[in-house]
RNA sequence: GUGAGUGUAGCUCAGUCAGGUAGAGCGCCGGAUUGUGGUUCCGGUGGUCGUGGGUUCGAACCCCAUCACUCACCCCA
């Protein structure tokens, strides 16, 4: 019979490694919360017409990467590669994009058919801030701040803020024509990807690595050049609370996202450390986005981070979580002790609500039990024995000390494992 | 989607070049006078060599296909 596995890039996290997720997921939360983001929790199964409508037909993601699907009754599902059509439209279907500016959060698993490789994988989590209502580049800051200090609080370093702004949707058609003909003067030097490019999503040529087509780039008109007035004051002002916080950025007229909702800021945490998936966080503002899934203009801005990469790079930078091991470990050596281990364990869990407690099970002497309870990691044994039983007694063993093991009554155990703790 | 590399015991790997029906370390289980772990010593358990075909008297090894992982392109968080 052919052995089952798991399905291609999508990963199992093992007990040994939830511990360092739980310690990264808490971190984020407890700054989310600082700066008053509150938790929204999204469905993973949307309309795939959501996502055709917001990230935009013509991009990589809808087009070749999708998890799409149709359900019982024919409609077209499609899992989510993204949170923020998700995000949106839930505000707009509950009317709480109008109800004055919003700051929420989410988390969960995002799906691309891509092929996987380091730091990228088709299931993958993302933690990711959005904003509703908020016009001016203080909200812009804002969430800069909030991953700046995320980078603080998980001790990350290293990493670079690259900056950019593409203007309205106008400028950004306009320029986006400027450069087709520039390119397209130049189309014999072009490599096959961008030449697809030029049709599909120009702007991403900028981003191409291919060092034969750098020379050309140089010369390519700047995006940052032919931005509209408001947009150019709205990108100064956020340079200028960046910079009065001590955030430090690249401005990088070359940084496009791939999502065709991105207006104004975008801007990009990147690594060198990860090889050639650099990108930790991304985000920028999408003014209208709102009114592209059906909803009344709202100036919206957001980012995204991958959980993934975040936690490689901690790896990288040598941080090491702790696995949870228990605190006691009790040996049972016989019915009568198991019989009466249990009861005794089900009463210290009433006594001491989240004690760490493991009990031994599957029998075995004391011997194989106490190689058992050093290798468990706990600090105590709790030893039951036909003589414990018989006096209505445990004894407690230092398992990391040298410390003699000692005598307690049943009764005396809670006092006693509340003195240990 | 394209290209390259890898796949042998629960884990890390040797064996592949020059085909002769599988090895080490760690782990796991047990023992060292039977109610005490962590060190040491002794013994044991362990793999249809990713899967399916082919070549051959004979394949972990050569060939083809396929799946998975890894890396790069691409894409992006």
């Amino acid at each position: 019979m052919e052995k089952l596995q798991a399905v291609r890039g999508m990963h199992d996290t093992l007990p040994g490694e939830t511990p360092k997720w739980q310690l990264l997921e808490d971190a984020l939360q407890v700054v989310l919360h600082s700066y008053c983001y509150r938790e929204i929790r999204l469905p993973i199964i949307e309309k795939t017409e959501l996502f055709a409508r917001s990230i935009g037909a013509g991009t990589d993601i809808v087009n070749k990467e999708m998890y799409t699907f149709q359900d019982r009754n024919d409609e077209l599902l499609t899992l989510r590669p993204e949170g923020t059509a998700g995000c949106v439209r839930a505000l707009l279907q509950h009317g709480l994009i109008y109800a004055g500016p919003q700051r929420v959060w989410y988390q969960g698993p995002m799906f691309r058919h891509e092929r996987p490789q380091q730091g990228r994988q088709r299931q993958f989590y993302q933690v990711g801030a959005e904003a509703f209502g908020m016009e001016g580049a203080e909200i812009d800051a804002e969430l800069i701040l909030v991953c700046a200090r995320i980078w603080g609080a998980l001790g990350i370093e290293g990493i670079t803020l690259q900056l950019n702004s593409l203007g309205s949707h106008r400028a950004r058609h306009s320029y986006r024509k400027l450069l087709v003909d520039y390119l397209s003067a130049h189309r014999g030097e072009l490599d096959e990807d961008s030449i697809r490019r030029l049709e599909t999503n120009p702007l991403r040529i900028l981003d191409s690595k291919n060092p034969a087509l750098q020379g050309l780039i140089d010369g390519a008109p700047s995006l940052l050049d032919s931005i509209d007035a408001e947009s150019a004051e709205h990108f100064a002002a956020l340079q200028d609370l960046l910079d009065a916080n001590g955030v430090e950025y690249k401005i990088n007229p070359r940084l496009v996202r791939g999502l065709d909702y991105y207006n104004r800021t975008v801007f990009e945490w990147t690594t060198d450390k990860l090889g050639a998936q650099g990108a930790i966080c991304a985000g920028g503002r999408y003014d209208d986005l709102v009114t592209q899934i059906g909803g009344r203009a709202t100036p919206a801005a957001g980012f995204a981070m991958g959980l993934e990469r975040i936690l490689a790079l901690l790896e990288c930078s040598g941080a090491e979580a702790v696995a949870g091991a228990p605190r006691f470990y009790q040996v049972m050596v016989g019915a009568d002790a198991v019989n009466s281990g249990f009861r005794l364990a089900e009463r210290l869990r009433d006594d001491i609500p989240g004690l760490p407690l493991l009990l031994h099970c599957g029998g075995g002497g004391f011997k194989s039990q106490f190689k058992k309870a050093d290798k468990s990691g706990a600090e105590y044994a709790l030893i039951l024995g036909a003589d414990e039983v018989a006096s209505n007694t445990v004894l407690i063993k230092p398992l990391r000390t040298d410390a003699e093991q000692y005598k307690v009554t049943q009764e005396q155990l809670a006092a006693e494992i509340k003195r240990l703790l």
